[in-house]
DNA sequence: ATGGATCCACCTATGGATCCCT
DNA sequence: AGGGATCCATAGGTGGATCCAT
């Protein structure tokens, strides 16, 4: 039943029973069914966990602003989880837009967007557990809950209103319950275009938006069974 | 007085001198003074010329949307000219914007803009001379006279207004008296967001701005003369 | 713990132009 | 001859995330 790897699939269902045959393996297997070599660390791939999955689960979008599978509308994340199954990251959900941002409301919002239809996929992290040996959890396919979506919006409506109004210096990551901005670049020198308080040109760093493992917890739950 | 090499210039007088000590010198002595290896041909290295001699002009734009002399407002050209001292071939000068171009005047274009000093540098480029040994000819600088800016000018509005409308088809290398339009790619498959004849968003090929060899050729005139 | 910093891949846009078929 | 096609380098943006110092 591996036939149907690296295959776009048509409905949920097809993606589901593709996680399902994956679920358990070592990231040594993902590796080998890719062709490619397993790295000694993750520290200089720090990728490579996702982008082995959407192939293999047939991602298509590669890197546009879509769900990863456009005609499903689903967005794929994994995300590393300790022993017990909790999640060792923040998520990275999208870019901060810094320009042209203001008028945009939350139901046309990128992050809203991403975080409408997510599978999850859960991977052992724990940084006792070999890198070569550390399997990959059953899939979770999620829409936020009505009271999940709610704060979200509050977190993304609080934060954008610091960047609609240039306020980066007060923007911390400590802002937020299950959504923060943090910065996301090559390093900490990287600036980017943006709109100061007067609104007028400036640079600043580049951002991201980043979930609080708070939400990613409870959505994971006791659902990390490795079969 | 190589010393100056590299450096960038702080006054036309500068620049020129600069210019005048390259006069002459060889595509060779241009590897090495940059420390790199002349291939065997040009065709996979189309850009090298140009960017020898930014390099040791000390031109300081690298590819932003900028004159290359910055602090001077001249922007460099290489221009390949055959036994005659006549151009071979048309000169790119910038992206076609395809977007948002309406309302943008004569005065504001990117066009003008660049044109309106230019550093132009000669080069040997007959095919019976050795990659190797065509030299450098004498720097020429040059603004556009009234006539030329005035031709110029109709060339770059009779074509923007086909840009203007969506009018791609219509778009062809022969419109233009001095300036150009022709795709500029990586190939002909590559594609770019346009606006199409009913203002909604399209695909189209990406283009540039050239100057016919008839310009050119009317600025080098006879100034090119090796030392 | 977690906020701030970092790391790779890929793609597009721009800048540097010349190639080559009809 | 010249209109259309092609070729390389580099920077920045987005997507994939994890690292690490305090």
């Amino acid at each position: 039943m591996n036939s149907n790897f690296f295959q776009t699939p048509n409905t949920e269902q097809q993606l589901l029973q593709n996680c399902t045959a994956i679920a358990g393996q070592s990231l040594t297997e993902l590796t080998t069914l890719c062709k490619v070599e397993l790295p000694q660390e993750l520290k200089f791939s720090k990728g490579l966990t996702g982008q082995l999955l959407e192939k293999i689960l047939g991602a298509t979008a590669g890197n546009a602003a879509e769900p990863d599978f456009q005609n499903l509308g689903i967005e794929l994340k994994t995300i590393p989880v300790d022993i017990n199954g909790k999640p060792r990251e923040t998520t990275y959900v999208c870019t901060v837009p810094l320009l042209n941002s203001n008028g945009v409301s939350w139901q046309q919002s990128w992050v809203r967007r991403k975080l409408s239809r997510v599978l999850w996929l859960p991977i052992e992290a724990d940084p006792q557990i070999p890198l070569a040996k550390r399997r990959i959890g059953m899939g979770i396919l999620w829409s936020p809950t009505e009271m999940q979506s709610q704060i979200l919006q509050q977190d993304w409506e609080e934060l954008m209103q610091l960047i609609n109004t240039g306020q980066f210096e007060h923007l911390t990551a400590k802002i937020g319950t299950y959504l923060q901005i943090r910065p996301k670049a090559a390093n900490s020198k990287t600036l980017t275009h943006a709109t100061n308080e007067l609104g007028a040109p400036c640079l600043t760093a580049p951002r991201g938006f980043y979930l609080r493992t708070q939400l990613t917890s409870s959505i994971l739950q006791q659902a990390f069974v490795l079969p």
